[in-house]
DNA sequence: CATCAATATTGAGGACTGTCAATATATTGC
DNA sequence: GCAATATATTGACAGTCCTCAATATTGATG
């Protein structure tokens, strides 16, 4: 519980961070770093079954069927999404672990280290 | 305190992210996607002054004077950054709050709208 | 197996970005 | 005012990234 607290709210600071620790945390904010990354992780985020296909995201996107499954490719890589098949179908699932350890290093990295951050993301 | 908790740990989600919130948020999450510029945070914040003058940094972050510049530049656009002069020296202070709204988004944007981060990095 | 639909990959063009050398600006002290 | 120091700006180059059209791949269906 103090762990949680702790890992919640005070310091909100980064220290220490290595040039390896740094260059995997850019990797991970570059990957957030685009609109329509960031709108793809809400759109799936938004469906009832928190999934969606590929082809639900192309129309609110606005953006060519290649470049939404590039996107999605990106955000694969990173850790942020999970995908699955079904069928033809490629349903996509936000991984909330990924933004959490994220959000994390944004606050206190000495207690979320990351390391963790880079667990998750590979 | 619930509040605190809520506003902490559960939800984790992006929700209804109009193109507009996501290039604003995007825009932040790009400047602190490069390695040089979180070393540069963490090296401000991990001043016990909190403060740090430009002639501290170049040595560290192994980068020429006038990038070093750039990159407080960018970080100082964005809201992450504040400075102020002491005769010939400008010292640069990290910006809490801006992080703060920044991961605020990674969890919950209905607690805490796009908009609020958008005010405090303009 | 052939066809169709959904998704992924490739390749290319254009824009953006990180970096540096050179230079400019600003502040201090003589 | 002049020299010296700290910082900022400019311009250029190389690398990266977003996007699309074209094509390939995969799975379902007849």
């Amino acid at each position: 519980m103090s762990n949680t607290l702790t890992a919640c709210c005070p310091p909100l600071i980064l220290q220490h961070l290595s040039p390896t620790d740094a260059a995997q945390l850019a990797a991970l904010f570059r990957v957030l770093g685009d609109p329509s990354r960031l709108q793809l992780l809400s759109l799936i985020a938004a469906q009832p079954s928190g999934a969606a296909c590929v082809c639900e995201l192309i129309e609110p996107l606005g953006l060519s069927q290649p470049t939404v499954s590039h996107h999605l490719k990106v955000l694969f890589d990173a850790g942020f999404l999970t995908k699955e098949r079904r069928g033809t179908w490629m349903y996509y699932r936000v991984v909330p672990q990924t933004l959490q350890a994220l959000y994390s290093t944004l606050q206190s990295p000495a207690t979320v280290p990351v390391s963790a951050v880079a667990k998750v993301a590979s």
